[in-house]
DNA sequence: TCTTGAGCTCAAGTTAGGTTTAGAAATTAC
DNA sequence: GTAATTTCTAAACCTAACTTGAGCTCAAGA
């Protein structure tokens, strides 16, 4: 394997721990972009394996695919990634990596104000319809623990 | 709605904000279980509604629907749970949580040691194979940041 | 050279967590 | 008492993140 000729797939796998087939689904989302020999098999920059681990720490971290694709964007595609370049990514993912623990956190001190407090009645429950959107998974407004708005309580004679 | 009639699946989504195909999607997983009134319709008691909002709330801290289920298998079947039931299995919940949360921030920190100083050579990486495989969605062991245990490193000409 | 492992593409399957649809029956509203 | 909602079941469909399989080609070692 000379060093010029870049790693392939498999070295790659074995490098990150990922399946090969993994890796070219990450080639379809566009988190990678590999080039090809003659013979048409994947060349991958070592740096990749870095990359690929990367994609695998924000993973666990709970970010999509997507989300990843965008802390990668900034690298560049070119030539080999500095210290600088992964200094640069790795502040803007830390930025959202705290957002989300801050979010956890703060879900967390809320229920203990409410559920784990046994009061339950929670006219003053802050998990209702939390203003933290970034922690909810889809669409609409939910409310929590069987709260609404003013009005809508009142349809309910007293619990 | 005489009160000791039960709620319909309607009711319940309204006082949620949870669609109906949802709750019976959760009925399905054993995460709560109505009984049928005459014509055949499910009928929940009122205290589903803190039920839903508990399977709402575990989930926003990323606990899978499986996990859920074990939470609230203490929670009585027969009668209404009381202040000290949920105490007793937010408790449980509590535990996980911080757990999760617990993991989270070790792995941010240990990105700070790690990318975030921008050094990437990481011969000392603890975000390698982290011990902690809680965060870690499936199967065997990863391999990250490019490192490897001992004899692997080696078969790498010097990097 | 020959063989065997590694890689290729494309399509289909898998799991989690649901939603949508269709057609029929029950309930509620007027 | 009728009309409009709701609810019912079962099956199909959906997205994300992959894996598996079929059929074929490429590359590396004895």
């Amino acid at each position: 394997m000379p060093p010029s000729a870049g790693i392939s797939i498999g070295y790659l796998a074995e490098r990150t721990g990922l399946a090969v087939s993994a890796i070219r689904y990450y080639e379809a989302q566009g988190l990678v972009e590999p080039w090809r020999n003659a013979g048409g098999q994947r060349r991958f920059h070592r740096a990749d394996i870095r990359r690929m681990s990367f994609i695998m720490i924000a993973q666990q971290f709970g970010f999509s695919l997507p989300e990843i694709r965008g802390f990668l964007k900034d690298l560049p595609g070119g030539r080999t990634p500095t210290k600088e370049d992964w200094a640069r990514i790795s502040e803007g993912f830390r930025t959202h990596l705290d957002q989300r623990i801050e979010t956890l956190v703060k879900l967390r001190d809320n229920l203990d104000g409410c559920i784990g407090c046994g009061c339950l009645s929670l006219p003053n429950c802050k998990l209702y319809n939390p203003e933290d959107r970034a922690a909810q998974k889809g669409q609409g407004p939910r409310y929590l623990m069987g709260d609404r708005p003013e009005t809508a309580a009142a349809a309910e004679n007293g619990h």
